[in-house]
DNA sequence: CGATAGCCTG
DNA sequence: CAGGCTATCG
């Protein structure tokens, strides 16, 4: 049934696509490091920090410039080591920043603390004093170099043996340095959830590779660089040491940093000699650049071009490369504590649209980066009609029987006996107009092969009673009823196409509860949004397979992040500050979630939600305690294809919710709720039905044809829309109008044969209705809130 | 006994 | 919607 192949084929069209969105975050992170000036340090400088403290990186610039001269003084002052680790990325002379650096710091505790359920955060926190513990004793060896210097110059006479041998020895020491680097990037990677960033690598390689040089002029392609820096540099210097430094790097070992220390040694050796040479201003001038900030681009440099320098140059040569080593070195580090920052704290920028918080880095980017994940999510719901086809595989199994009740039932079952059938099937049918698998496709190529794929046989039974009416694809406009305000772009489309979870339906069973569903599907391209979508897997959801992280995140989701109607569940990153005190009021589930709902009804911003606390996931990704109005809208879309969701299906759809008992019974009450409403309006409509045909009792055929159908025309469509999909974003999937129908002719028929009278007799109705649960779109799985 | 459906009420 | 209550189920 399914397609994987036809997925796939159709997904990587669309990652693409996708691109821009995704290359908009990475982008915003390199403008932030590369247009502002970094700010000097006291403590090691992670870019990341300040991006994330200062909403706006080029303003930061803004009454820090400094000269060159003057920072040259202010350098001294500091550590070498903060040097380093801030100007990753700086290639322009750099101009001094100094808010960041308290803030840096600040900032980071008060992230972690935010964090502080997550393991990780302690791992960090260690690495973090290390790696401040290192710059003091890097400190320190200066200083003693420096006395060294004074002490004689002798040893300048080494001349070029020396030299070079020292040159050798930094090249080493860069090499370890770099190795312990990228262990230290792995070990990051791990804590966060390998697969998923290696997925998210990937894709963005993928894209990259399309678009690689619109993305790189925005650095967008930062973090694949980042990536890949490490590498690209063992690989232009052979490194010795390859894997040994992994070792040091076990997850939490605070180990990394010693080979550092090494490092560090060396180098000051290498300074000393230097020193020596009778570069007075050596030393200072080292201080200068690393303080100040890489004049050369890290990754531009290149041993080679060093060498001849310093071969050629002689001292000064060998000063360059000690700096430009440094430089790598720090830029390296900055890179690597950049990313996993970024890890952290990019969730907060992208759920909080709003500036205000530290973090917000490109508004404007933001913003696009919203909207399109919005149309993307849009896109996805809209296209919701073509997911229903494609259920599951679980729903084949269920749906079968449902379908084949829907059939008997259309075959007049229901009819009420004092009324003779009419033609059952022409009842039936329902306007219901099936979409060709391959607008869907089109459309979303991702979403619509698996779905076509897994059309669920009931699908295809109600299906058959409709003329094949072809709806116009999907993929230009939404199905939404109302053009909504939403303005979509043409190419929304093709962002949809983004959304690993079409390509996951093909793959796993919709809502298998137990059997966590196997996303096959790489589509996702990870990005950074992952981590905004603030939600992640829950821990709670072992079974959930690694590669569905990747569609938790998805960015499709995010789009209500943008939505500046929407707040998103999750309090957006930059107000983590802020949001500690709310956040950690709510810290039990009931309550909270309670509140959460009430409170926020409005759905102000993210920062007013309930929230909860949040919960960093293995995954990376943050699970809110307590459910927010987004979290009530996307149940009810899920209403459409589900009405007796398991808990489990629950927790599948809602990766962004911590589970706990108060959480899933809240949840289950909303379905319990969304239940009744749906069985009252049927029941109500049923009766009017009844009503209507003893009436005009000439024509009960009539009372039929137009009572008992629920096209998208009807009243009941219109209040059962009204409901479950207030805004009218998402586009009503057929299935649902397929199931009310028959529901409402269930009741129908119940009363018409007066079994109203019993009881019990809505129970025989449910059980039904209840057969006719559809697989849930995987779009749902992703955190977030669907529409607005 | 806990979970959940359904009903009723606010 | 949420609470409360009951009935059912495993």
């Amino acid at each position: 049934m399914d397609s994987p192949t036809d997925l796939f084929s159709d997904s990587s069209p669309q990652i693409h696509e996708f691109s821009p969105t995704l290359t908009a975050l990475p982008g915003v992170h390199s403008q932030s490091s590369a247009g502002r000036p970094p700010p000097a340090f006291r403590s090691p400088g992670f870019p990341l920090i300040h991006h994330l403290l200062q909403p706006g990186g080029a303003p930061r610039r803004i009454g820090h410039l400094n000269t060159n001269l003057g920072i040259h003084r202010q350098l001294e002052e500091r550590h070498l080591e903060e040097n380093a680790g801030e100007r990753d990325r700086r290639v322009e002379p750099r101009i001094e920043g100094e808010e960041g650096v308290i803030e840096g710091e600040d900032g980071l505790f008060e992230i972690k603390k935010r964090h502080s359920d997550v393991a990780l955060a302690a791992e960090w926190t260690q690495d973090i004093l290390k790696v401040k513990r290192m710059k003091l004793e890097s400190r320190q060896r200066d200083g003693e170099i420096d006395r060294n210097t004074d002490r004689g110059g002798r040893r300048r006479e080494g001349g070029r043996e020396v030299r070079r041998r020292e040159k050798e020895e930094l090249k080493e020491q860069l090499e370890e340095a770099r190795e312990r680097l990228q262990a230290l990037q792995e070990k990051v990677w791990r804590a966060f959830g390998e697969k998923h960033i290696e997925e998210e690598e990937k894709s963005r390689r993928h894209r990259s590779g399309n678009k690689a040089a619109a993305d790189r002029g925005e650095g967008d392609v930062r973090m694949m660089e980042e990536a890949d820096i490490t590498e690209g540099m063992y690989d232009e210097e052979d490194i010795d040491g390859g894997g040994m430094e992994k070792e040091s790097f076990p997850l939490l070992s605070a180990s990394p940093f010693e080979n550092f220390d090494k490092q560090r040694e060396e180098r000051q050796k290498e300074k000393e000699g230097k020193l020596e040479r009778g570069e007075g201003g050596g030393l200072h001038l080292e201080r200068v650049i690393e303080g100040a900030g890489l004049w050369l681009d890290c990754g531009g440099l290149v041993r080679g071009d060093w060498d001849v320098g310093m071969e050629d140059e002689g001292e000064e040569g060998g000063q360059k490369f000690a700096q430009a080593l440094k430089l790598e070195l720090g830029s390296a580090v900055a890179r690597v504590i950049d990313r996993v920052l970024h890890l952290y704290t990019e969730t907060l920028d992208f759920t909080s649209s709003s500036p205000p918080a530290a973090i917000s880095f490109l508004p404007s980017d933001v913003g696009n980066n919203g909207r399109k994940e919005r149309e993307v999510w849009m896109g996805l719901l809209t296209k919701g009609r073509g997911e229903e086809k494609t259920r599951g595989k679980e729903e084949k199994m269920g749906e079968q029987d449902g379908e084949k009740q829907l059939q008997k039932m259309s075959n007049g079952s229901l009819l009420p006996p004092g009324q003779p059938h009419r033609s059952e099937p022409t009842d039936l049918t329902i306007p219901l107009v099936i979409q060709r698998s391959s607008d869907v496709r089109k459309a979303h190529p991702l979403l619509g092969t698996p779905l076509s794929s897994h059309l669920n046989p009931s699908q295809t039974n109600l299906s058959l009673h409709h003329s094949s009416l072809t709806r116009p694809p999907p993929l230009t406009h939404p199905p939404l009823l109302p053009p909504a305000s939403q303005p979509k772009d043409p190419s929304s489309s093709f962002h949809l196409s983004s959304s690993s979870s079409s390509s996951s339906s093909s793959s796993f069973p919709a809502p298998p509860p137990p059997p966590p569903p196997p996303l096959p599907l790489p589509l996702l391209h990870y990005s950074m949004q992952q981590l905004f979508s603030r939600s992640l897997h829950h821990p709670q959801l072992p079974h959930l397979p690694p590669s569905r992280k990747d569609y938790l995140n998805s960015d499709p989701f995010l789009e209500f992040s943008s939505h500046p109607s929407h707040h998103p569940s999750f309090p957006p990153l930059p107000l983590l500050g802020h949001l500690d005190p709310s956040l950690t009021r709510h810290t039990h589930g009931g309550r909270e979630r309670e509140r959460g709902m009430r409170g926020d009804g409005g759905m102000r911003g993210g920062g007013g939600m309930d929230g909860g606390e949040l919960y960093l996931t293995a995954g990376g990704v943050y699970a809110q305690e307590g459910l927010s109005p987004c979290h009530l809208k996307k149940a009810k879309l899920m209403f459409f294809y589900t009405r007796y969701p398991s808990s489990n299906t629950l927790k599948t759809y809602f990766p962004d919710v911590k589970f706990n008992r108060c959480v899933t019974s809240q949840m289950i009450k909303w379905f319990s709720n969304f239940r009744e409403f749906f069985y009252i309006q049927m029941e109500r409509f049923a009766r009017q039905a009844v009503r209507e045909a003893l009436t005009r009792d000439g024509a009960p055929r009539l009372a039929r044809d137009n009572q008992l159908r629920v096209g998208r025309d009807t009243e009941l469509y219109r209040i059962l829309n009204m409901h479950y999909n207030k805004s009218n974003v998402y586009q009503v999937p057929e299935r649902f109008i397929e199931v009310s129908e028959v529901a409402l002719r269930e009741f129908y028929s119940a009363i018409w044969t007066g079994r109203d009278s019993d009881p019990c007799w809505k129970k025989g109705i449910y059980k039904i209705i209840c057969k006719l649960d559809s697989a849930v779109p995987d779009a749902f799985r992703l955190p977030g809130c669907p529409v607005g």
